[in-house]
DNA sequence: GTATATAAACTAGCATTGCTAGATTTTCAA
DNA sequence: TTGAAAATCTAGCAATGCTAGTTTATATAC
């Protein structure tokens, strides 16, 4: 009997319209705006349903910075493609990950500021948030000895970047020569 | 008379006491305990009065933010002043930065997080936050051409690491490793 | 085909929040 | 002493996340 597959079916497709829903209220009218009340409405169902999908709050914005991460890991791992040398392979990441900061910023604040109980390097770490480390580590350079310092070091950077610039604390027009002063202690001496 | 400048001594005395209470509630129990009710109950005062003294909520969670701007800027201050040389200053301040925020959470959270309208490099920008950004200037090296540049990419690097390592997304035991690593490429060739 | 147990969804409401209008008390000068 | 103004309080609104308890739909057994 096909009737639970439909039923599984159904609902995960109901799940997915309440995270379309949360995240395109959320990159038009910011996180406040996504109310229960509000997703409810949008989805045409009763709010405790929303509750049979997800914990609470939290874990909607949860599976939404999962996506995100998703996201980001593919968009670093295009940027690196066309580079022909360490040094641009290593702009681009960069400058792709500033781009997906400021194109997405509900997105990226998912991610990384909203409280979502998101555990990494953990045995239950999702495999988006690791792919996304893994597109830059790719980048940093997969041979060198220190590959995880480095990567770690390079991703703090461009977090730090992207979130002084979304709150306007560091200037926009400086932000080549920024990236420029981060890449040149990650090339190999 | 000085029967208004005796009433100004008390309302600056009760508003201190205001972001006091906050301050206390906010690094004991969290920023989601820092409720007006709370904050009136602990001042001894109805409601209304808090917004006597501020406009809203935020305001309070602004107003704390600049203190920690004021401490930040001492902290760092105090850090540059034993060392000997660039290297040893630019790890000091580096390592005294990442303990302040380690140190003080809810207090960085209220600087960097929380949706206060803190604005940087404008006219009315708050001299507590021109401070912290020129003790990490003075440690990068007042001289250099690209100082600017160079701090904003130190601060950038340095509030990545404190974040990331908060969430606990990058391993605690690495700290100095990746320090040295940022600092490396801020030594004048 | 009909009854029944189970699954699914809804209604209604609780407790908490930030914030405020309007009443009330306190304060100080005439 | 009185009256206006300043300071403070009471009471309540609207919105939020979340849930207990009820109703409705659904699939299975007869």
């Amino acid at each position: 009997m096909g009737i639970a597959e439909r039923k599984g079916r159904e609902r995960a497709e109901r799940e997915q319209r309440i995270t379309a829903a949360a995240r395109l209220i959320a990159e038009s009218e910011g996180w406040s705006a996504v109310t229960i009340r509000r997703l409810a409405e949008e989805i045409e169902y009763s709010q405790p349903v929303l509750y049979s999908h997800f914990e609470n709050r939290d874990a909607i914005v949860a599976a939404i910075a999962v996506q995100g991460f998703g996201e980001l890991a593919a968009a670093l791992r295009e940027a690196v493609l066309g580079s022909t040398n360490h040094w641009k392979a290593l702009e681009s990441v960069a400058m792709a990950y500033l781009a997906f900061a400021r194109e997405h910023p509900a997105l990226y604040e998912a991610m990384f500021t909203l409280p979502t109980g998101l555990r990494f390097a953990e045995a239950d770490t999702k495999p988006e948030l690791k792919d996304a480390f893994m597109a830059l580590a790719a980048a940093v350079g997969p041979a060198r000895a220190d590959v995880e310092v480095a990567t770690e070091t390079f991703w703090a950077a461009l977090h730090g970047l992207a979130d002084l610039e979304r709150s306007g604390r560091i200037r926009q027009g400086a932000r080549e020569a920024r990236v420029r002063l981060v890449i040149s202690c990650l090339i190999e001496p």
